[in-house]
Formats: structure tokens, C-alpha cells, sequence
DNA sequence: TCACATACGAGAGCAGTGCTCTTGCTTTCG
DNA sequence: CGAAAGCAAGAGCACTGCTCTCGTATGTGA
């Protein structure tokens, strides 16, 4: 029995949410209104909270959606070259793919990785999703593991709380994947964060004309450190 | 002649520069609001409106007055080690004065580098004070330049659009800093501002214990790249 | 099948926001 | 000294998130 009630009632969320993006992508996250999504679908606002307690309810819904949908660029970004087995080719495709999400939905990108709404802490759904996008990196740098690299001086200049702390990490999540190696690809993601937030943020604007060139630089440079010997020059 | 009215008048734009700067600490500045602000000040509501045209006006001149902040942070972490001479130090020190107040006044860095308020396109008159500390390090690039540095071969793997980019910006800005040096010293500023960004947005919350671990690895691995022959591993 | 419980939409209302306009009063300047 | 400009106050508009109540429609157990 799918229950009449129940579908019109995920029907209803769905329209929510539907619109909620879209508002989110032409205003931005701060203008997000339940009473203009109430009037886009026809509603009274205080209907709307038969849905969504609140409108924190209704943003953390979104940040969980968007989370999924970065997630599922950077895997679908690593599975289209995965079967070449190139590391380096698969670690310049997930982060390629990451930057184009974002390209792509700036707005939601600053919904995750833009200024913490005051107030509004992260409520625990939010980890597990959050998660997915970079777990398709760890599970690059597992399988570089798995491959049996030749543990290379990456570690040799890196500080020693970061091989702590990263051993502490490799221990909660169970990775088998090596500290300095794993240290070294929390650095590289750090650094291709930043350069994305960089550019979508606007920080490049009379700064580099193709703020493009910065990513690769920067996604060039971790490629010669994660995969010794495989890194070549993009031009 | 001070004139009454606007010493009066400088003084009542200071206070709710000030009221302002301190809503914005505690709440953010999505929650800056100008009616709390006259009630702070004892006004009423359209009186501020006097002083500020609207809530974005006043907005700007936060945004101006910490990117001024950040500024003279920067300037007085390198002025603290410069005469010494070492540029490998001062590259460190700046980066660290850059996180340290970005650490110290996390609203003020989140209303600099965080989302952009949707609609609002930053001012002109920001841009001018959002150079000072970029300017800082501008100074240390073009220092090391006029040390007679030797050219490395720091930009042999840089996309060759980013020399393009870099050396067009070289041009605008009249600095005597070559392509590849300054096109590293992108790079590096990228990379610290990005790591510095996903610590204080949460992103290393149960993935980095000690997030500055994280920072010192970022500007470890750029003082070796920036400056040859003086890197040193910080424990 | 009938009665009960639940879910739902509508409406009014509260407290807050940014911003505008008008009304007087005060200070400054020609 | 009088005109002009600056200033604070108040009312008001349109908007927000959210709460409450009130009928009605819907699904379920007896």
C-alpha cells in the first residue's frame, strides 16, 4: 500500500525542496523565503510547516541534497576514467569534477562551503553526506595503497601533529591507507578547496584572468607529490 | 574649525561602525540589523539611516575596515621579523598573522572570504583595501626578487596559462617580480587562504584534531618552493 | 460501516526586519 | 538675522519566520 497520503505528502516535500533550489541558485541561500515558496506552490505559509518545522529544517534538507550531488559528480567524475587505472589521470578527473559541480551550482557550493549560516550549527545528518565526496578521494588513496607505492619523502616536511592527527583519523574511519600518504592528500584537498572557494567567492577577480589556471597548478602540484613519477605538465 | 556637527557627526558613525562590528561578532553578519543598532544607540530607527544609506552601505564599510585590519595584521607580523632579513621567516610569519587573526575574529574573516551576500556585488572601494595584505607578501616576493634570487624550477610544471595570467597582472600592477616567482607566490597565498577557510568554516571538524597542523603543512610546503635552500620542517 | 484520530490547509496574528516619508527642531552659514 | 541644511522622531509599508486556532478531509480500528 504506498498510502495515498504519504505519497501526495512526499509529492508536497519534493515540490518544496524543487523550489527551495531553485531559489537558493537565483538569490542565494540568505534570501530563501518559506512564505515565497508557500506562494509559488499555491499554499498559505503556515502550511508549509506541516513540512518543514523550520526554515533551518528546510536549509539543512538542502545542504544534505547538495552534499549528495557533489558527491555523485566527483564519483561519476573518477568512474570515467577509473578503468584506465591511471592514478594520477583519476585524482585530476575527482578534483576536475569537484570544480565543475561548483562551477556549475555556485550557489549551493556556497551553501556548503561559504560562510556558516550565525547560529545554525550543522546539525549530525549533515557528516554523513558530507562525507561522500571525500570518500571518493580516500578510495583513490586506497587504492594508490593497495597498489603498493614506494613510500616516497612526501612526510619528510611535514609537521609532526599532522602525522598525529592523521593517524588518529586513519584509525576511526579504518582506512589502510598510509599517514604520510594520507597527510599528503588531506593537504592536496585542502589546497583544491581553496583554490575553488577562491574563485567562486570572487577573490581572483583582477587578481588571474582564468581563475582555471590557479586549479590546475594547484591540481598539478599534489599530482607529482600523490603519484611520483606520473606527473606531467597540463598546459 | 572642527565643526561641532561633524565632529558629532563622525562620532555617532563611529559608534554604530562600532555596534555594528560587535552584532556582527556575535551573530554573524547575515543577523546585522540597523534597527538594533539604533536601539543600542538610542535612536530610532530611521535616524540611522541618516548616517548610512542602507544596511549594504554599512555592510561595506565593515567589509573595508577588516580588510584594513587584516592589513595592518599582516604588516605587523612581517615588520616583527623582517629586519632579520630571512624571507623563509617572514613568509611564515605573515601567513601565521594572516590565520591568527583570522582565528582571533572569525565573523570579521567570515564577512571578508565567506559566501557573498547574494545581490551584493562588492564595491569598489573595496578593492582597494582588500590589496593591503595582499600587498604584504607582494612586498616579500618583490624583496626576494631584488635579493637576487635564483631562478628555480618552481614553474616547471605551472599551466602555462597561469604564467600568462600572472605576468599580466605583473604588468597592471607595475612590480618587478618574475612570472614564475610570482606565479608560486599565487599559489601559495591560494593555499593558505584555503586552508585557512575550511578551518574556520568547520570542514576539519572530526577530520583534523589540530587544524593549524593542517595550516603549518601548507606554508612548510610553499617556503620551500618560495625559497630555496631555507626550509626548515616545523615540529 | 461507523466513529475516532490524525493530517491538512486556511486564516489571523505576533514580533521582527529594511526602508520611506513627513513633521518639527536645531545648528550652521550667508 | 533669516534662510538653508542637518537631524531625530514617528508613522507607515511590505516583507520575514513562526504560532495558534479552526473547520475539513482523510485514513484506520472496532
Amino acid at each position: 500500500m504506498a498510502g495515498i497520503r504519504e505519497r501526495a505528502r512526499a509529492e508536497v516535500v519534493a515540490e518544496i525542496v524543487r523550489l527551495a533550489r531553485v531559489q537558493v541558485a537565483e538569490s542565494g541561500a540568505a534570501a530563501l523565503s518559506l512564505r515565497a515558496i508557500a506562494r509559488d506552490l499555491g499554499m498559505v505559509s503556515s502550511a508549509v510547516y506541516r513540512y518543514f518545522a523550520s526554515r533551518d529544517e528546510l536549509l539543512t534538507r538542502l545542504i544534505i541534497d547538495s552534499y549528495d550531488r557533489l558527491g555523485v559528480a566527483a564519483q561519476a567524475a573518477d568512474d570515467a576514467v577509473r578503468r584506465r587505472g591511471d592514478f594520477a589521470a583519476r585524482w585530476r578527473a575527482i578534483a576536475a569534477g569537484i570544480r565543475q559541480w561548483a562551477v556549475d551550482n555556485p550557489a549551493e557550493y556556497a551553501l556548503l562551503f561559504g560562510t556558516p549560516v550565525p547560529g545554525y550549527a550543522a546539525p549530525l545528518d549533515t557528516i554523513g553526506p558530507a562525507s561522500r565526496y571525500t570518500g571518493v578521494l580516500l578510495a583513490l588513496l586506497a587504492d594508490v595503497q593497495a597498489g603498493g607505492r614506494v613510500p616516497s619523502d612526501a612526510a619528510a616536511n611535514l609537521p609532526q601533529q599532522l602525522l598525529v592527527d592523521v593517524a588518529a583519523l586513519c584509525g576511526r574511519l579504518d582506512l589502510a591507507i598510509d599517514d604520510d600518504l594520507l597527510a599528503a592528500g588531506m593537504v592536496a584537498w585542502a589546497n583544491v578547496m581553496g583554490a575553488i572557494s577562491l574563485e567562486l567567492f570572487g577573490h581572483l577577480h583582477n587578481v588571474i584572468d582564468t581563475p582555471c589556471s590557479l586549479f590546475e597548478a594547484v591540481v598539478v602540484e599534489h599530482t607529482g607529490r600523490l603519484f611520483p613519477g606520473t606527473a606531467a605538465p597540463i598546459s
